[in-house]
DNA sequence: TCCATTCGTTCGCCTTGACGAACCATGGGC
DNA sequence: GCCCATGGTTCGTCAAGGCGAACGAATGGA
């Protein structure tokens, strides 16, 4: 159940309240009307309202030709987002199945369904902070540092990090990157969901 | 279109071919009959033949009880997969907008859609060779070294890697992972598409 | 004020997905 | 040989999805 984009209760009502919900979302994100949208994806007007509305049951074609129409990932219209902060401290954190004397393997992030990431290494100076505007909402951010020290996470709230540390914090917050140490390098893992 | 699961060529029967293939894929994996299948999915069997058959233009709700019974993550249900191998050289690799003197950010990895990642911490030492069995098919795994040295990749083809260096290779073939240097630290980010 | 445009919902019609039962295999067991 | 179980396809029916057109509401000029 960890990893479920397949939610054993995904019981019928759910799962298209669900759909409704991400395709309004997505096309007021858009700045579409529905007539606008429906013209795009080649469906009628009506269908969009009634999808919107909670009714029905689409079939993947109308969904698919909704996903190319809103430029979306398709599955992003059936599934949801969520983030949190977390910070695994190096040397803590449940160690995986084939730990040996020269060898662990620590689970940092399990598995968000159908997410989107960008993987980036950052190599940096002490300096002033560097500051990111939030990105797109659902975004979730990993850092894990390799060398030296950083101070990372939520603006208003980073924590300090050092070899082997790692953080997961929303990225449709401000947040920051400030290298603490010389040649500090982190790997950070960008997670559009 | 670097990441699309909504190719503009979407057209109607490719996609549902596409689906046809992935559910007899996934079931004959499971290896299911069609009529427990079915039965799992509380979808009538003659509706299953005919999906894999190529006719029709399934609900949902119908592929999401399929994804569902197969335990699979439902968009696994609608694109399929394909990998390579990729080394980032630390200082190599284009340098992503805000460069200053003190902070750089390469992009290793550009999202994949609809991959489901883990995110590993690696802290080894030098011994044996780690080998891996290769897991599900269209899976990648990335690995970037923190600090100490490995030799990392495809079983027959391994790269050797220092700070900052960056490998991406084929998940769902034998793989190692060999620790050169004492304290050797990594990221692996196992990618399931 | 009136007309025109746009946005969204509601209303019949027709198509099609989903169902169950019946229908051909194939393959053991006896 | 027979019989029965199992895997898969085909057929007829029914409900539901998708469509276009018509509708009410809100907005904005002229």
């Amino acid at each position: 159940m960890s990893d479920r984009t397949t939610p054993t209760t995904g019981s019928d009502v759910e799962l298209i309240g669900l759909i409704a919900a991400s395709i309004r979302r997505e096309r007021e994100r858009c700045g579409l009307s529905m007539a606008e949208l429906a013209r795009r994806a080649g469906i009628a007007k009506s269908t969009l309202s009634q999808l919107e509305s909670g009714a029905g049951n689409p079939s993947v074609e109308t969904l698919w030709a909704l996903g190319v129409a809103l430029n979306v990932p398709f599955s992003r219209l059936v599934d949801p987002p969520r983030p949190m902060v977390k910070v695994i401290r190096a040397g803590e954190g449940p160690v995986t199945h084939s730990a040996r004397a020269d060898y662990a393997a620590t689970v940092l992030s399990s598995c968000p369904p159908n997410a989107r990431r960008d993987i980036y290494r950052i190599e940096a100076q002490p300096g002033e902070t560097r500051a990111s505007d939030p990105h797109m909402p659902g975004t979730v951010e990993h850092v894990m540092i390799g060398a030296g020290r950083a101070l990372v996470g939520p603006t208003e709230d980073p924590v300090e990090l050092g070899p082997g540390d790692y953080v997961s914090y929303p990225g449709d917050a401000p947040h920051i990157f400030r290298a603490l140490a010389a040649d500090t390098l982190a790997v950070i893992v960008m997670e559009h969901i």
